[in-house]
This record gives structure tokens, sequence and C-alpha cells, in this order.
DNA sequence: CGGCAGTTTGATGTTACTCAATTTAAGTGG
DNA sequence: CCACTTAAATTGAGTAACATCAAACTGCCG
């Protein structure tokens, strides 16, 4: 069970929008608190919805649409962490600290819900249901950016492309209904290429290869998989 | 505080040395239980002191000495995750898991103290002290484990190097005090190689670089930094 | 129809890997 | 203390993987 299933009353899935938006890092998001500890708001595509060292009393799940947290050097460069999905915090972590030290972009429409701090600390003493799911999704978040730190260690190329898919068609197979191995897929290959360490040129060579051998193949946003079995051979740590 | 301070009574300090090894895997650790709770162990350099998905009941701090956690590919390669240091847990989100999803090899000789989980459970639920030092310590995990996906994606050979080097120092030197920028140091080449995915071959020249523009010096197994401002111009992350 | 963002392709450059030989350092036993 | 052994580090030459630069192409939208 997520902890965003057991803390989050999310109402975008039913209203479709809610109207506010993000504003910039100096002016705090504009945003509705119908409960007092618990808001709403949306972003458009490409829109940064956290900063990394900006201090926060609240906690963040997405609620639609995708995003992705990451970490930008001084001189440009920028790894992509995790691309983040409805359900998912931007960090579990981000709990038990008072600034977040990663960002956040909208890859597409979001919407986002943000909850006090304090609420989720006093729900984790309360009820030791919580308590485990925070600690589980710590620990998850902890085993993600472990396998991820081996990826981009030992990997090649199309190694850790092929995980990225993998990984990626797991998650979105979690909360989508997936027909005959096709994947909504939002990503440009830059963010490919943000996320495992490669050039946007060298990410689309490898795709090319890829879809030479029949192994997978892109159209209109959606990724179609025809042979998994393959891409599992290259892209699996095990 | 750290976590160690709190739960542990390493007796290897004063005595040390325990006379108690680690056996194979299929054979556990013979170990002395002075408090049922908690006992020590003893391994030698090179000696492989926990393994991937092997249940285990207890959570291990390293007492003295140096260690690594690691992931293993099928072929060989493998990725050096944490160098531990005294005091360091093995990993604490062990805390929160059944069976590790790493292993760990001793370094350097080492003593280890076992403490049980559902101690450390235990103590969580009772104290509030202890319950932030363990979210802390897990949330530092995970930002470590960040940074490391960031370095590994984003920077250069050198640079790479250059971070690890720091980073350790920073560690090594919040626990011994470090005269004239002299640190102990004793990994191989190829155990840097294996943390920051490069061949030792390529490590080796890397330092021949540094060596030869007067920034570092090796020798008897301490690091001598002469060039501070430089290493950290070239492998700081901010 | 023109413009723009994203992708693809080709040519070339750089970084890091591989293989193999050599040197240095670290033990070990006489 | 010194030969002998062994592991680790260094060096060189050749190669593979990936980056860079620039141009051409594609699909999309006004």
């Amino acid at each position: 069970m997520s902890i965003a299933s057991i803390c989050v009353t999310c109402p975008h899935r039913e209203t479709g929008f809610c109207g506010t938006l993000f504003g910039s890092p100096s002016e705090p998001p504009k945003a509705d608190r119908p409960d007092g500890w618990q808001h709403f708001a949306a972003a458009r595509a490409g829109e940064q919805i956290a900063y990394r060292n900006q201090p926060s009393n609240d906690i963040f799940v997405l609620c639609t649409g995708w995003a992705f947290r990451y970490f930008q050097l001084a001189d440009g460069r920028r790894q992509i962490l995790k691309f983040l999905l409805p359900g998912d915090f931007f960090s579990p972590t981000a709990i038990f600290e008072k600034a977040y030290h990663f960002s956040v972009k909208a890859l597409t429409e979001v919407q986002v819900s943000g909850i006090a701090r304090s609420e989720i600390l006093a729900r984790c003493a309360a009820d030791s249901d919580i308590r485990w799911a925070v600690a589980n999704s710590c620990a998850a978040e902890t085993r993600e950016a472990t396998e991820l730190v081996t990826v981009l260690g030992q990997l090649s190329a199309e190694e850790r492309i092929a995980y990225l898919l993998l990984h990626l068609m797991s998650r979105v197979a979690a909360r989508n209904v997936i027909r005959e191995q096709r994947y909504p897929f939002p990503l440009r290959q830059q963010h490919i290429a943000d996320a495992v360490g490669l050039t946007p040129v060298h990410v689309s060579r490898v795709f090319s290869h890829l879809r030479e051998r029949r192994i997978l193949a892109m159209s209109e946003g959606m990724l179609k998989v025809s042979n998994l079995a393959e891409l599992e051979k290259i892209g699996s740590l095990r």
C-alpha cells in the first residue's frame, strides 16, 4: 500500500482541473487549502514546481500527469533522478528534511497535492500503518537510487536505456491497463539522455539500433515493445 | 548524533580484538552475544561479511576498520555503493527490510557489531530521539545515493575521482584527527575503479595526472592532499 | 505556407577501455 | 638483512564507445 493512498484525497481525477498555478520561487504557490493541512495546485508542461534548497512546510504528491525530480550542476549539466508518476511523492525522505535538496519539473501538464509536513508527522506518530508505509517508501527510494548508481556506474549506453525503459514500463503498468505492450511515454530524448548520462544524439542512435532489431518502436507518445524478452536480456540487472 | 552512538556499545575500541570470525553464507557467523540482542564479530581484510538476499535478523554496525557495500552483477561487474567507516551501519534502511539487497566486504581487518532488528525497532517505538536518528540516517543514505547518481551520470573521470576523494576525506576527518592534510587511505585502485565506474588502468592515469599537477600524492597507505582548493574545484558538485 | 522543436544522420574528435609488458611495492621465509 | 614471490601500479599502443558539431529531415501548429 502506498503512502499516498493513505494520506491523500486527491480531487483531480474527478474534477479534471484545479485552476491554481505554481508561482516563481520568490512567490510561493497560490493554492486552495480545502482542509487547512492539504491543498492542490496545477502546472503546465515544462514548469518547475519545486526548487532546490527552498524550505517548505509541505510535502507534495503528484496526482495526475508526469514530472521528474532532478539535480542541476552549476555549469548546466543536469541529472534526472526519477520520473514521477501519479501517486508518487516528490521525495518520501523530504518528510524528514526542512528543505528539498533537489528540483522538480512538470513533464506534462500536472496536478499536485501538498500536505503539511506536520500533518504527516502527526499521522505517523498516531498510526503504525502510516509509519510503516512511510518507512517502506523511504527504503524503496534508497533501493531505487542504489540500483541507479549501479546502472550508471556499470552498464553500457544500450543497457542503461533498456533498464530505464523497463523500469518505467513496470511502474506505468502498475497504474494503467497496458494492452499489447503499448505504454504511454511522454519523454523527449533529452530527458532520457539526462536520466542515464548520455547525449540526446547518442540516445537517438541507440533507439535507432533497437528499432532496427525490432525490439521496440515509438509513435504518438506511445512506446510499443515488440520483443520484451530481448529488452529484458539487455537491460535487467540481475 | 549518529544512530550507532545511541544504540551500540562496542567493546572493540577497548579490547582491541574480539576473536570470533564470520563464516560462509551457509553457516551463520559465530559470535558472542553478551546481552542477547547484541553481539560482536571480526573479519580479515577481503572477507565478505554480508550477502545479498540473505535474510537476517541482525543489523550490523562497523566498529573498527574499513569495509564497503557493493552490488555485483551476474557477469562479474561490481558497483561499490559506499565505503563504510567505524560507526556506519551497513545500511540504515536494512532496519526495515527482512534481507539485505547488497553485499559487504571487509577492506581492512574489521570488527563489527550485530544488533537484533527487533531491539532497534523496539527502541524506535519507545524513544523519539532514536526514531529521529534512524530517520535522519535513512534520509542521509538516500541523499548520498542521489548525489552519487549525479556524479556517475554527469561527471568526467577526473571529476568523479576527485569527488570520491573529497567525500571520503570529509568522512574520515569527522572521525580522525587529520594533520597536514594526510588521510589514512587503504583503498586499492581497483576499489576506486569499482566505486566510480572506471577501469583500474584509467584510475591510475588520472592519479598520475593529479600527481603531476601536485594536487595530491600517495604513500604508505596515506593520501596527502597538497592542493585542496584545486581538488575541490575539480570534484565538488555545487 | 513558414516556423519551430525534436529527431536523425554523417563526419570527426575525445574519452575511456583493452591488452600486454614493465616497474614498483609489499610480504615471506631463509 | 636479503633473495624470492606475489600483488598492485604504471606505461604504451591500439581500439571501442560515446561526445561534439553541423546539417538535413520530420511532424506539428499557427
